[in-house]
DNA sequence: TACGCCGACTGAAACATTTCAACAACTACC
DNA sequence: GGTAGTTGTTGAAATGTTTCAGTCGGCGTA
């Protein structure tokens, strides 16, 4: 209550008459000691205002109560979903989450694993700028359970992740469905795996339904965003009538709304004129103007069992790495719906 | 390398043959140890792969190298901006951030504040439920540095927000500009301090233009997600015609994109048959479909304003707590656009 | 009464780091 | 050649917690 010096198990032994050991143990073996003697020390916490040094605690522990995220995108919503699942997790097993934001850049991601190095936290979560990283490695040798979020690792460490392939597959086969023979995909670089695989995915079910790989365009964007899903949308504008595809699959949702409203804002009809599909299925997907068709994701539940994972090979020393894969559903909204 | 143990100082001491102190010295004044001693022990620290326990630097320090910040409502991407820019200011100090979300519940927010607690973290950021909750003046009692972002308070702890009121005034004079003689304001609870301003500066510029009070009218929703938004959207199309308002001002972004959604979706025209404006300016807000017009807020210098109080607090003995205020702006787009 | 046992509590060691007074080895100066 | 000063290094103390081997007194049994 007053300000000058934090009190510590000292000073509460004290208080109490007991000595150290009898204040740890009414924290963490409370039933071996005696009722009389658990309520003096209980009622010395209070009155001074007792709390736990959790430094302390780690120092002798000799590893954190701590979990950590670093993502890869901060500006889209998805990774922030995938954060609430992990937290969600860490929450039931008493753990805090660092949440770090690489922002695509492979240098802060560095600076980001080499604080939780210091940190000592019980494991990492993490979608990396790539999932190859020596640095990643090296932080896995020492010990530390690492947990790839978003991405496969065939080796090394566990991960989890949806199968972007088949994500790919679903969303070009609604468009085809749906009548269209001529179908753009949007999104880049194609140094993401998610990208490649989408495309991937794409191209094969296009393949698979007998259509010209050259009605299937790409158009490749700097990054996923909102403003690259616009210019792609102005390219996309920009082609002849007879070659202009009628429908636009993208790697995620930020590039499809960026491209929704270009084709609104230019005066085009969506799905009418243009028919879009994303990926993530993100809130703000079903929440646009014209609700977007989008292959979900089970973003919390990605998170969740990430988090389950790096805790099993945090606690459990018959661990086995195991790549999680989830199965991405389509669900389908007015921008794709058949006029 | 290895997995083992993790070296510790006096690992890195042996190999380099030196003492602990030397050791220690080589990392927090390396100008007091000669050259040669210096990348001897570097090399030692290189070989063995050693890394600072930064529980053990805590422990002894008596302070944790962290802020935190405690948002308010971790769906809305207001929030992760300011968070991002809490993190630059973070970084610039070389401190590390905790991200938690109490998601509108006090019990949520209590139990962060708590492990925080623990944490000895240097200074807490947040957007309270409620800012005058006794939590958290005890916790400032406590000697921590609490910083209140997005709400102002008059007294204990720094703040730093917006001017909520003069929002509402310039949302409501940009409309009454336009022509719009019947107005609509959506949101809610009116618990939420920035509802409650935002409507007050609304009824002032109101007033202040002799418009008749019945015709502003108040459209209240449960939170303030793009769900109440379409909700209210609902409300505002059945009110009959003479009394339909021409416009809206909503009290934040996910309210003004819920409302857009759902007048889009019913066939009306926005800004023709209504015209919105929002609250935060996020990101999404200009992506929507039809621009949404909004009262921006400076979200990453909000973030960062309050870190550096939160610094100034904990390091600077002759601090004083400051209201910091900035002033919001607004950012005409399609949707208020006079046709 | 002697013995062992049990429950409740104690005291010290250990965790990894930082800091600081003390010390050793030089250099420079008279 | 002694003294003062400088530079570089050492060793121990201190931080707050947990754990564990002990201790102590009381009780039941032989």
């Amino acid at each position: 209550m007053v300000v000058g010096k934090a009190p510590s198990v000292k000073d509460v032994a004290a208080a109490a008459g007991v000595s150290l050991g009898t204040v740890s143990n009414v924290m963490n073996r409370p039933e071996m000691v005696a009722t009389a003697t658990r309520e003096r020390v209980e009622r010395a916490m209070a009155d001074l205002g007792f709390v736990r040094n959790e430094s302390a605690r780690q120092l002798r522990a000799g590893t954190s109560r701590t979990l950590a995220y670093v993502m890869l995108d901060g500006s889209n919503p998805f990774f922030h979903d995938v954060a609430q699942g992990i937290e969600l997790a860490a929450e039931d097993a008493e753990l805090s989450l660092f949440i770090c934001n690489s922002n695509g850049r492979a240098s802060r991601e560095e600076m980001h694993l080499d604080r939780l190095l210091q940190q000592r936290v019980q494991g990492i979560l993490i979608t990396p700028v790539d999932p190859d990283s020596a640095f990643l490695g090296e932080v896995s040798r020492r010990g530390i359970p690492v947990v790839v979020v978003d991405r496969v690792r065939d080796s090394g460490f566990c991960s989890v992740a949806v199968d972007d392939v088949y994500g790919g597959r679903i969303a070009v086969e609604h468009l085809i469905e749906n009548g269209h023979t001529r179908v753009a995909f949007a999104g880049g670089p194609d140094t993401l795996g998610q990208v490649r695989e989408r495309l991937q995915g794409a191209r094969e079910v296009w393949a698979d339904n007998g259509l010209p790989p050259e009605d299937l365009v790409f158009l490749p964007t700097d990054a996923l965003t909102v403003a690259d899903g616009r210019e792609a949308g102005e390219r996309l504008a920009g082609l002849p009538v007879r070659r202009r595809p009628t429908a636009a699959f993208c790697a995620n949702d930020l590039v499809a709304l960026g491209l929704l409203q270009q084709a609104i804002g230019s005066g085009r009809r969506v799905p009418e004129d243009l028919a879009i599909v994303g990926f993530d299925d993100i809130e703000f997907a079903a929440a646009a103007a014209v609700p977007l068709t989008s292959v979900r994701q089970p973003r919390q539940e990605l998170g969740r069992a990430a988090a389950h994972l790096v805790l099993d090979e945090a606690t459990n020393p018959a661990h086995v790495h195991e790549q999680a894969i989830f199965t991405p559903e389509l669900i389908a909204r007015a921008s794709t719906a058949v006029h």
